[in-house]
DNA sequence: AGCAATGTTTACAACACTGTAAACAGACAG
DNA sequence: CTGTCTGTTTACAGTGTTGTAAACATTGCT
């Protein structure tokens, strides 16, 4: 059979964007070499030049592609916690923050954004907010704003924090595989956010102190 | 005037270390050069390798100097909270997460968290833990401890995140600078979580669900 | 089939980086 | 003062890394 030898343009990016996102896992951006991506993408390194037009270019393109990526599954998965019955919105929460910064995904995003690389962020985290705040009006019509704002920067920082840390806080809190796997923690934690009521987040700081 | 130009040991490591610690928040750990930590600590880059053995050596001296001071302070501002009477714990627990991860120290107690440096991580965590218990225990002393355990970890995972994005999710998420400032937002947290009762924490996953 | 476009590779140049070796220089003891 | 110890520098070797140039190869079009 004919096997495929020359990818199209759009196949070999990605194949690129791959490698370097498993890749950038274990050393962070700083620590990408381009050697290193071609030979997992299975190519020679000048062709990544040629797709990317230098290391910068890549690392550019991976975060642009990574944060979309992210926004998207985030987004959805509100939506879908906005249209649940009461009593599924600790699940569909959890999986929300599953989402968020799933896996290499997560942890992908982590290293850019602490490079400094922050394409389209604002963009992104707008669009998060909105959904967030849509959703928390589906539990109380009344819900403040600025408190949404505070919620997701809070929730937005702990899951930056858990991708960040994987499981080495948790070990060195004495959390064993078992007790407190990271789906736990999410759960835990989406149950405590969800019963907290809007008049307990109205702090000293909301009346200008 | 004589002035000295050899420093004695101590001297120098602690020159190179400070050097080390405020180039890594630029870069991270994997774009650490040694050349650069030479050229800001004003000596050639040969004595760093003299003082630390390799660059890995240098590294792995950073991560225990930078953990061993957090720690120190953090437990510090922590048995000063469990002293305060109740009208000041706001305020004393806000310095604590001040503390936690303060300026520089934190971000580069981060990076080589991220990058797999873990030393003696789980000896300091487990200190925070035990003076971080003794404190709720003079709010309400019957408080469980594993909830001290989780909120140790929710807070510990939302101040890596702060450390990490820095400005960067403030600035996304439109709160400006005059009205969420970084001390803002510690402050918000400190309150929330010391109003938040033992009982609301207790969530199904405590019934071992 | 032949041609053009473009994905892909090989070979190479230039440079940056880590680590070594040997000489140099200040501090301190005798 | 003299010698030794050790902090410090200069010069250099070896390797790794990015990026360039030119040739090669496959695909699709006419």
């Amino acid at each position: 059979m004919a096997r495929k030898t020359h990818k199209s343009s759009e196949e070999a990016r990605n194949a690129i964007l791959d490698a370097a996102q498993e890749l950038m896992l274990e050393t962070g951006p700083a620590g990408l070499r381009i050697n290193a991506v071609a030979k997992k993408a299975g190519m020679a390194h000048p062709n990544i030049i040629h797709h990317f037009g230098s290391r910068e270019g890549l690392i550019e393109a991976l975060a642009e592609h990574v944060g979309r990526r992210s926004t998207e599954r985030i987004t959805q998965a509100l939506n879908h916690a906005a249209e649940c019955p009461p009593e599924n919105r600790i699940e569909a929460i959890t999986r929300v923050f599953e989402e968020a910064f799933q896996g290499e995904q997560g942890r992908a995003s982590i290293w850019l954004h602490m490079s400094g690389e922050q394409t389209s962020l604002k963009e992104n985290m707008q669009k998060i907010l909105e959904v967030s705040h849509r959703f928390r009006e589906t539990i109380e019509p009344s819900a403040n704003l600025e408190n949404t704002n505070r919620l997701v920067m809070l929730i937005t920082l702990a899951l930056i924090g858990e991708a960040v840390s994987g499981q080495g806080i948790k070990d060195a809190l004495g959390f064993g595989d078992q007790e407190m796997s990271r789906a736990h923690f999410k759960q835990w934690l989406a149950e405590i956010l969800i019963n907290l009521s809007d008049e307990q987040l109205n702090t000293s700081l909301n009346n200008n102190e």
